[in-house]
DNA sequence: GTTATTACTGACCAAACGGTCAATATCTTA
DNA sequence: TAAGATATTGACCGTTTGGTCAGTAATAAC
């Protein structure tokens, strides 16, 4: 094995994963994305990725020295994008009302962009190798920030008794689903696409249901 | 591409996906269901599958014509497995009894056999290439059957106002969740493994929170 | 307009891939 | 125990894989 350190390939991940959406680092991106979405790591071809990118394979390697570094920038690149969408929540707010914007961002995130999703699934499948880093510390201390909020309101009593962690999980597994399980998801909804009227629809059973087991009423809309 | 009709593959799989357990081609099917879990179908290598059943390659070629058909005949176990689980539900059922077994008993199939949930992700991932009949067939029919069923619930009274399918989607989410993603899961619950107290605990939130959602209070249990 | 740098690509390579095959060992049954 | 069928395997094959490289085109700087 190349013995190349870990700072170096997360220094050059660093330099390539934030492109000018116009960039062809940027559109390599995005083809690869859908490659290692559909088959993960081991089952991407780089050919597929430059067909997808409409480009010789040369090409590819000039802008990403490996298959793994490619890998490594499209992983950066979602989990980047994740973190835009970090939306602050507090105490103060209104549990019923952060919950819903809560699960219908995370809902139009996947329909959004289901690869990043797929992608996603496909290293947590794999047990996270090149992910327990970031399960361990980010993710880790924003679902403990985010649980720490649910506790005080449970203490203040105004959402019902429910383990805060384990409702986070509930709530990533059932937005999430609609993407990584689309083809199973449409079938039994006997849709043909996973467009915004399904969207809407989804989004509304899931805030209702979810709310209605945190012991909440969703508040009341325009209709 | 070989014209080998459709009808004669599934043949051979049939003649093959049934095995005594102690058997050669069953210990081959558990080495390439942990294979083609981790890696999909195109990241999954016939080398590593022999490794993993401590083989010599060209013995997995003898039981098995090709990649394809040992992948086909690993989904058919999988399929027919879960079949087996088909718990009887009817109109007369307690909505809530009969919601927390299906909800204890997917989540244990996962704690259980966490590679053949895997396994399922990976297809469904790619758009179900070799589940699609399946999906539109036996998985549909089965899911109408329960919803008519909680329709029927809904009608009486017995249950809260929910959409069936999406509620067992929900369910099956949640469930799967645990097994596709466990890292993570291990991760946010601060938890070395998806043990039998951890499996509880789970099977415990998930009945209090589906049942609230669905509008009824979890059954009283000796405690 | 020359030069230096960056971007691109057809042709190629060693290694790994799924799969084969002839030779051998191990069971069955008469 | 001979004969046939089944099971096993070391050595091998054509193809595909990730990756390279020399040569060329395009761009930027002076």
């Amino acid at each position: 094995m190349k013995s190349i350190s870990a700072s170096r390939i997360i220094h050059m991940v660093n330099e390539a994963h934030r492109q000018p959406p116009g960039s062809i680092k940027a559109h390599i991106l995005v083809a690869a994305k859908a490659e290692f979405a559909q088959y993960g790591f081991e089952g991407a071809r780089m050919q597929r990725v430059a067909d997808r990118a409409a480009l010789p394979k040369p090409n590819i390697h000039y802008h990403f020295k490996s298959k793994q570094q490619l890998y490594l920038a499209v992983l950066e690149r979602i989990i980047e994008s994740w973190n835009l969408a970090f939306d602050q929540v507090s105490q103060e707010s209104d549990p019923a009302e952060a919950l819903e914007a809560f699960i219908r961002q995370k809902l139009k995130q996947a329909q959004q962009d289901p690869a990043a999703s797929r992608l996603f699934a496909n290293e947590m499948i794999q047990g996270a190798p090149n992910l327990k880093h970031y399960l361990n510390t980010s993710m880790r201390s924003w679902v403990q920030d985010r649980a720490l909020v649910i506790k005080q309101w449970m203490l203040a009593g105004t959402i019902g008794d429910v383990d805060p962690e384990r409702l986070i999980f509930l709530i990533w597994s059932a937005t999430q689903h609609y993407a990584d399980f689309q083809v199973q998801a449409l079938s039994l909804l006997n849709r043909a696409e996973f467009d915004d009227p399904v969207l809407t629809e989804t989004a509304d059973f899931l805030v209702t249901f979810i709310l209605r087991g945190c012991g909440l009423s969703p508040r009341d809309r325009p209709s």
